[in-house]
DNA sequence: AGCCTTAAAATTATCGATAAAAAATAATTT
DNA sequence: AAATTATTTTTTATCGATAATTTTAAGGCT
């Protein structure tokens, strides 16, 4: 028994160089360690579905479930606040967004806008490597499909992982980084529309078929094909959702 | 002597409708009291330059600074972080995001093609109601050029401020409330670019023959009119920037 | 019972103190 | 003396405790 076991508990903090070695960070968050941590946990557990739409987000609970203290914990809430991820009222905390139509609307009508000419840009600009980077995403992508079990969460989680980044591939050589940060931002927040389709019973590779002729018109450099095949791609999610409604009724999952 | 002021200090709380008696709030931001009164007041003095681009933010400094404690003011520097308007490093603290002609580039491009969009949106749906706020705002920016006193920075700041809810006024009718905020992000990001053109020599109200037209052409509902003149208007610092550094060497005030 | 007032419990937002790192300084070796 | 290592100082990031507030429950009144 060492004699540290008595000393104040405390995150750990990772070596210099050690934060995350599978590749770049696929999330722009920044921060101090406890802080990231308990974020991405938090917008994972948002996507998937743990976190319901319009729940209290409750400190003290957040607290024990992420092992983590009042500060790290807030700073992550007001970061995920800022990017309209989490809402937050005055004196009553933070709570999860709630989801609805309009704002899955408004969400894919921004991204159709932003994200095309972030395509067109990117065409424009792309190189060599960017080129090559699109194709091994398009095919890791791919082969994640072949992998398919729709029952497994650690599945869906891997698929949807792959599919952000092959769309932040696509984007990587437009030359505005806070058009592509935006872009990005809209991305993460239809994540929870996407996931909220597949618990309808919409396949989870349902707009699978659109990526190949993408690419394809992409890496041709021919972007008044390419731009509307991507809006198109995008607009899946509120078809899919406006035809559930249309069949059950008004909103029974959106409020 | 009261006895209650061997009392613990703490920030005081405001009742309930309290908050902005001039009107709605001009930022987008949200949280508690303490938070987002440094938030405002970190924003204020980055944007006016008392806090220099690329200077370390000392969290021990700024709580002297503003009377508070680590907690809010770091959720405030979160918050500010992420929409890109102060620098974090892991375990190296926050920092003012250092100004350069790229970022000014990056920033006019990407507000060019989102705010061109979110205007013509913005024509497509607005109603009388709209047509009577932008004039009312067209007016009040008149007003605040005719009693023009550049020495004074209170003057700046109320032009500025001024500014800022004429551009809030044409978008308002723009339907995608993504799409606003993130032109409202990108207008706040430019903002330390535009005071500091005023401090090279720049008339502070350089591009304002602009304003008429455009809400001439915008009331009349002529977009393909009124999108090219917004575009101009944005772009002015970047080509004033830009003439600036040709005439008096590489970047002096830009690193 | 329904409504207002008051007390208790729960929750938020804040503060002060402190462990872990980083930066600055002094000491030591080559 | 220059470079390297040890030491001190400064700063960051975190934690535990608590005042102010909101929410819930209880009690009294018409």
């Amino acid at each position: 028994m060492t004699a540290d076991i008595h000393k104040k508990q405390r995150v750990m903090w990772p070596k210099p160089g050690e934060s995350s070695p599978g590749g770049g960070a696929l999330f722009p968050f920044a921060g101090s360690v406890a802080s990231v941590e308990a974020l991405q946990r938090i917008l994972s557990d948002l996507t998937r579905g743990v976190l319901h739409p319009g729940a209290k987000l409750k400190v003290r609970e957040l607290i024990e479930r992420y092992g983590i203290s009042a500060t790290p914990l807030r700073e992550a809430l007001a970061q995920l606040a800022a990017r309209g991820l989490v809402l937050v009222e005055d004196r009553k905390g933070f709570r999860v967004p709630p989801v609805s139509l309009e704002q899955l609307q408004d969400l894919s009508q921004s991204r159709v806008i932003v994200e095309g000419e972030a395509l067109r840009l990117a065409i424009a600009h792309g190189d060599a490597a960017w080129e090559g980077e699109v194709l091994s995403n398009l095919h890791q992508l791919r082969r994640e499909i072949e992998r398919r079990d729709s029952a497994s969460q650690e599945w869906l989680d891997a698929y949807e992982r792959q599919h952000h980044r092959f769309h932040k591939a696509l984007l990587a050589a437009c030359p505005l980084h806070s058009l592509k940060d935006f872009c990005d931002n809209l991305y993460i927040q239809m994540t929870r529309y996407r996931r909220l389709l597949k618990e309808l019973g919409f396949s989870a590779a349902a707009g699978n078929g659109a990526h190949e002729p993408i690419v394809e018109a992409t890496l041709a450099r021919r972007g008044d094909e390419a731009v509307p095949l991507l809006r198109e791609h995008i607009t899946i999610p509120v078809r899919a959702i406006r035809e559930y409604l249309e069949k059950n009724g008004t909103g029974v999952p959106l409020r």
